[in-house]
Order: C-alpha cells, then structure tokens, then sequence
DNA sequence: TTTAATGGTTTAAAAATAAGAACCAAAAGG
DNA sequence: CCTTTTGGTTCTTATTTTTAAACCATTAAA
C-alpha cells in the first residue's frame, strides 16, 4: 500500500515535534508563550520563574523548541526575546497525519 | 484568560499519547498494526521482526502503547493478538488542542 | 574602559528510558 | 502429567535526557 509508505514518513518527519509537546516542562514554557498576550516576547529569565528551573535548564529546552520550530526570538542588545513561531507548519502537518490515521482506522473498522 | 487554563490540562491530559507517538519505534510498531488490514492483530513475535528488536522490548513499547489507549490485544489461548483501539478519543482531542492554539497564535498575530 | 547585566555553552551529575538475558506463569498438545 | 509454545516480568546494563555549577562572550551602562 502506496500510503503508509508516506504516512510513515510524516510521522518520522513529526518526532522532533511531537517529543517537543509531549514535555510537560515545555509544555509549561508553551502556555507561558501563549500567555503573554502581549506578544513582546519573554525572556529567559521570566520563564524561570515560571517553571522553577534553572536558566541553562530553560536554554536548553528552549532549544529543543527552536529545532522543532515551535519557538523563535529576537535579540535587543545582551536581551532575548522568545515568542511562538507565527507560522508553526507541523500544526497542520500533525493534523493531515491525524485525519490519516482516523481514515486508515476506519476504513478497517 | 480561562482558555489557557484548560489548554494547560488538554495539554497535560495528552503528554502520555505525545510521547507515546513520538517514538520511531513506536511509531514502526503503529505503522505495523496500521499495515495488518486484515485486522486480525499482530502478535509479539510478528513485531520483533518487523523492528529487529528483542521480545521484552517490544513488550515494553506496547505496554506504553496500551496506557496511551492507542493500541488494544486479545487473547486466544496463549497467544496475544495487538491492534489499534478501535476509537482512540486522544486523535480528537488532539486535533482540538491544535485547533485550540492556532487560535490563539492567529488572535494574537 | 571598567563594571554589570544578559544569556548561551560546556561540563559533570542525576534521573529517566530503553534494551536484552534470564526467569516465570499460563495454556495447549501430546 | 510432562513438554512446548507464548509472552509478560524481573533484573541489570547501556543510553539518553535533564539538570545545575562554572565558564565564556556580548552588549549596555557608568
């Protein structure tokens, strides 16, 4: 069957995203992105205190994130500033991959 | 805002099921039982060949696959059949929570 | 041009995950 | 009742991930 062959791929190609979500230490770092409503941006710093972690703990999952397209940031002098990407693709990737999956699923029933 | 809040439980409600398929052994196992239409179910061995892994750690992932709810078995005598949950609720929910940040991201711009 | 602030990286430790060898239990078949 | 098949569960080891202390580089401020 021609399709699971690409279905697998989008699914290998979703790994880094999906372990990115799966986190609850990122996921609280997502929340806080989305909370900042004001869409400045939050610095390192603030998402400390948010997740009681240290900063090379926050720099490194910020990382993770940034690799899985999740996050992005912008600099200002010696200042970071990490906000969610305005155009996360694997959003509507992850989606298509659902609706496969359900249509694979139920066409067996 | 009362959304983020119940974004943060959808969110955490969901961690088992992300990390679950965010494995590309797991996935390989998924795709396996996605792969057996005749829907008869696999069984331990079955997977151990497709994924050149050993029985107990195959074992393993479908024990993390059933607590995710993604994957059921049935017995017959001593042997084991594993397919995938006829409805898995955590697709649904999933496409919502999606839906639930594009949302937000697209508000905020 | 010092001094302070900001934050990434390296390093090393701790914790969690994954893996297979050996073991055990249950059911089928003789 | 013994033997075989099947497959889950320890148990131990190896690997990966997570974490913070220490370090370093850059920029702003004094």
């Amino acid at each position: 069957m021609k399709n699971l062959e690409q279905l697998k791929n989008e699914f290998a190609n979703l790994s880094e995203f999906l372990i990115a979500i799966g986190d609850e230490t990122r996921q609280a770092i997502i929340i806080a992105l989305l909370e900042d409503n004001a869409c400045n941006g939050l610095r390192v710093n603030d998402l400390t205190e948010v997740t009681d972690l240290s900063r090379p703990a926050i720099s490194h999952h910020l990382k993770i994130l940034k690799q899985a397209h999740l996050v992005d940031f912008r600099r200002e002098g010696t200042k970071n500033y990490y906000y969610l990407s305005h155009n996360i693709s694997e959003i509507e990737q992850l989606r298509q991959l659902l609706t496969h999956v359900s249509d694979i699923i139920d066409k067996e029933q």
